[in-house]
DNA sequence: AATGAATGAGCATTCATTCAT
DNA sequence: AATGAATGAATGCTCATTCAT
């Protein structure tokens, strides 16, 4: 990497950076680009020969932090503690992005003509599914997740779990408001609740 | 209600209408309130006159449909079927809406500067409230909750599974693709799964 | 006409004359909305209710200015000179107008994409033939213009001229420089130039 | 020419050659010099090292190749045919060219502040002037054009059928749509029309 | 000599809101 | 009470031009 590039790559993590922050906070809409340049540090014009779109440039940025985030959890659960725990853990973690990010943050699809960020989806999906393989594959093999429950199924589970706890993430004490565990007893036995035997 | 009060209150209806179905549709930021006048066919002034921002007039159309909504589920939760039943129907119906709805539209208050949309969280809070409290009771009275589960808990995991019901509901079947048997196990007895034994 | 409609039609008569003057003068794509908001003493926002696009604008002004000059040409050919006084006249005028005019004005369609102004050259071209055929018909009768020759190829051959006196038209002295009885002779008897004999 | 000279020559034939197009297909203003650049395959920098600013890159642009179309007409002047073949044929070439152009290309100068390229008039003007001299003499010779027309209103008569060819030039079938005979006879003979004896 | 990168100034357009009628 | 008309402030985006390398 020459100077160029190495000044070049510079300012782009900058923008991702206050990209995030914006957005997150604020919601897609609510931010302008002039104002990310101007906390970047770059002209508007700069995001425009970066990346072409305020549409273009959100996306690239979730899918930067997508990874960053990816990697994260990757690393959770390849260290040496039990199943729940490092569900535990993971959930804590992405709760506290859920609440940080704006909603709008997560469901930028959802609200738009489909199509703008069907990218975004594409990109994501395949990777948090690689992702969700593992953790599904480990959870089967230590008992927490019956043996015939379906990636499929086991994945929309997670993330509704975690998508709530991020939205319950009280504002205020940046602390879930109520006991972890019996979120944790919700996810593994449900709301009629029979005691897991091997554990 | 005389003359005066019938015509506004009509026009309050079409308003409300009308601004629910952009709203839902494109989400806030992107409706005009140009738009929702015309289509109602009021002034712009009208909706100032009557609401005084776009952010009230936002605020009161929720409240409004928020009570409707609810009135609907009351009336099944009195109807004569069994609680998984009647669970499993008010799920589909919230996930109708949930998906009808952009996302951004149940996620108001999280991307705003928080206090704009307090108002609506107390308001529908409380009748919220009202009505799962009596939808809990229900639930440990026929068994298939169990008797130990607080409310709070139990509404948090009720919510969850709506959203990710509506975030599923296939935009172009307009079904739940997957089967909700699956989802209503998962819903009773959680990820690893002991069968309910007194169904 | 109410109060309403009275200023608003006087606002829009104010908007097509500051447009004029600042397209004609220095072409469409120097001049910005705001700067004809300004002069006109308008909002930009005015205009775009008004007219939409900078475009319909354009077009709606030019049509407007058109309808106005065509009503001219007509009092001149009903005013009672000969048939080439008449001409002489009709062509200094327009000469007058295309100098004034930023050529670019009247080639409006040949820059752009076709089809943006098909709609003005659709309309000006029906009224325009109107005044043509009315013309061709007075010269053919007074001699000036023989008999065979058609309507197609007359007007051809009239805007030719009109058009080059006015790339001609000096534009420091605002008077042609050189002699209008040569153009005429050259309008009716060609470059071999034969003398017309029933003059 | 050394290898330096040699190769910035190439790049400067490169950037003529794609200036013209892009310019004559979507006029001066639509074009923006990164996008010459680009389709030149050189940097917008090496662009103003050698032009210094757009205009100016613009006014050298047409200059080449004003040169190089008058090469073709005079070669076409000194061949064998009759003064009507030539005259003929050096008119449809023009036609062609001007089709092909945008007229706000050809119509520069009026449309801009006056002054910023005279120089481009001044320039071609006189080389215009020396073809167009050989051109009217030869005309006279051969007894095509009276001969005691000036040069300077041929000169005039003449562009103005070339500008009017132009325009008519069919943008759909790239033939003069109406027969050209029509148009020379107009041309040796006015709208009054006696028929040239001497031919 | 050539360029990759950066930018300041500007532009068309939108929209929540106001106010005279 | 209701509205037609008007607008100030902002927004996404472009482009001729410069400059360190």
């Amino acid at each position: 990497m020459n100077g160029y590039e190495r000044r070049k790559h510079k300012k782009m993590e900058q923008i991702y950076a206050v990209a995030f922050q914006l957005f997150s906070r604020h919601g897609y809409q609510k931010v302008s680009v002039n104002e990310i340049a101007q906390q970047a540090g770059v002209s508007p014009a700069t995001i425009y020969n970066y990346f072409g779109t305020k549409d273009q440039l959100y996306m690239d940025m979730i899918m930067d932090w997508t990874d960053k985030q990816l990697a994260v959890y990757e690393r959770i659960l390849d260290s040496g503690r039990s199943f729940a725990e490092k569900t535990q853990e993971i959930m804590l973690l992405e709760a506290k992005n859920l609440t940080f990010l704006s909603e709008e943050f997560r469901n930028f699809q959802t609200s738009e003509e489909r199509g703008i960020s069907q990218t975004i989806q594409q990109y994501s999906e395949e990777k948090v599914k690689d992702f969700f393989m593992k953790f599904v594959a480990l959870g089967k093999q230590e008992g927490y997740i019956h043996k015939d429950q379906t990636e499929e199924v086991t994945m929309l589970y997670f993330s509704m779990f975690m998508h709530e706890l991020g939205r319950r993430w009280d504002s205020g004490n940046r602390e879930y408001n109520g006991s972890m565990e019996t979120l944790m007893e919700l996810f593994f036995y449900g709301l009629a609740g029979q005691k897991h035997e091997g554990s």
